[in-house]
RNA sequence: GCUGGGAUAGCGAAGUGGUCAAACGCAUCUGACUGUAAAUCAGACGGCCUUGUGCCUUCGGGGGUUCGACUCCCUCUCCCAGCACCA
């Protein structure tokens, strides 16, 4: 199967420079970038990082660029106002966290890592200004509408830094097309402006066709919300961020009408295992079965294959009532042996809850559980051990030392 | 720089001297129902405890008036609009 046949039938079409998508099927080098907003990517972020491992598959020389220039300054694209400024050290740490991601979920594959700030630290203002920013028409800059929404009655401001931010992308292009014969930026569906001054700059400075590709922006389909965000934010790649187990979870209860949707982008299985899983779910939906795929094939791809499997089968011990989980994947609590333990401070040192109100509340709500009984009374104390449950799924397995 | 408008909980948005921990909507959490789904319904949603017509901290920052301020006055910061400046 070729790559323009690949994408279209998993759904990654979005935008195009190519008059014909087939113009994909020769190799040529492209590049992707990740924000150094945070030190982890998001499943956001996944989607298209698995869009990106296509390309590479189907023998496209991959540039994975980290953004140290452009997340000095912060992409104002689909933020309704004005970001603070990161430091130097929280965007190197980032860096150096979205550097990592890369090499274990593209790990074995082609690739080379590029930071922007590489080619802007030398670059001076004046410099900038001659080479690039003459190129830029005003008119068309004010024209955006991001920058619309933001300045104008309604709108909350925006820095001539932030209003700058796509003129560095834009750069960013004419400087990998020049240095490592880039001639593809593939990027998110929101990137399409900023991507686009890259290739108005290369056709005016080196006269040559450049090119991009995005991908969709992946959609709850049941909330037509963005995918991704659940009750603690985001969902993270990071395992410190959100746990493994957590990670499996997420997958494990996305909705039936978008499973199949997510099996096309989350993992590498064929047209026809896909084709089954979702005749599956038609026919005997409680079953689960293309979320239970979903979720170990996405866990694999990034935590790899022993903790999926970890996860998965914590999850049938859960599910099978049995309170003797023989792996790490619920955190532990490990207490003497005699030791009466209050409800609400165990939820708070365990962080099941935000805070003692948020404990009590949550107990007074009957939403804990401590071997599969009801907490009802926030004084009585917990005794023995078991498995402590908060709401659907948080759980924490109390231990005796055996001392 | 001038003139006018604005800043309220995660977001949006009421409130214009006391009944305000602050309406309402969204998001979120818990429960019920289920299939660890969706939809629906119910409750919660600043913090703390001795759970009470309880205490503490909040309505951009600081100060003041008042028995009492989210509400009035002064001042600072930031945003928006128009004007001026750049021309």
């Amino acid at each position: 199967m070729t790559l323009s046949e690949e994408l279209s039938w998993r759904g990654f079409v979005n935008q195009t420079t190519f008059g014909d998508i087939k113009a994909l099927d020769k190799p040529l080098t492209f590049y992707w970038g990740v924000d150094p907003s945070s030190d982890s990517m998001t499943i956001g972020n996944l989607a298209l990082a698995m869009m990106v491992r296509h390309f590479i598959d189907h023998g496209h020389k991959a540039i994975l660029l980290v953004g140290g220039a452009t997340g000095m300054i912060g992409d104002p694209d689909g933020k309704n106002e004005e970001r603070d400024l990161k430091s130097l050290e929280e965007i190197q740490k980032n860096k150096d966290g979205i550097a990592a991601q890369y090499r274990r979920i593209f790990a074995g594959q082609d690739f080379e890592i590029v930071d922007n700030y590489d080619w802007f630290k030398g670059l001076g203002y004046l410099d900038f200004l001659r080479e690039v920013g003459k190129h830029f028409s005003m008119t068309q800059l004010l024209d955006r509408e991001f920058v619309q929404s933001r300045i104008g009655k309604d709108g909350k401001g925006i820095s001539y830094a932030e209003f700058s931010y796509s003129l560095i992308q834009g750069y960013d292009f004419l400087h990998l097309f020049r240095k490592k014969g880039a001639t593809l930026q593939v990027a998110g569906a929101d990137q399409w402006g900023n991507s686009i001054a890259g290739v108005e700059l290369i056709r005016k400075l080196e006269g040559k066709t450049a090119h991009i590709w995005t991908g969709p922006l992946v959609i709850n389909t049941s909330t037509g919300m963005k995918f991704g965000k659940t009750e603690g934010g985001a969902v993270w790649i990071d395992p410190n961020k959100t746990s493994v187990f957590d990670f499996y979870q997420f997958w494990l209860n996305v909705d039936d009408a978008g499973a199949p949707q997510y099996l096309k982008f989350y993992t590498l299985l064929s047209q026809e295992e896909i084709k089954h899983l979702e005749q599956e779910t038609k026919q005997s939906p409680k079953n689960r079965a293309a979320q239970k795929k979903l979720a170990y094939e996405v866990t694999k791809i990034v935590h790899g294959k022993a903790q999926a499997d970890a996860a998965k089968q914590a999850t049938e011990q859960l599910n099978g009532a049995d309170t003797a989980i023989n792996n790490d994947m619920i955190p532990i609590l490990s207490v003497g042996q005699s030791d009466e333990l209050n409800i609400i401070k165990v939820l708070v040192d365990a962080k099941l809850a935000t805070g003692q109100s948020d404990a009590k509340r949550l107990v007074s709500q009957g939403g804990v559980r401590f071997k599969d009984l009801k907490i009802t009374d926030q004084f009585e104390p917990i005794r023995g051990e078991g498995l402590l449950q908060v709401g659907k799924r948080r759980f924490l397995r109390i231990q005796r030392k055996s001392d």
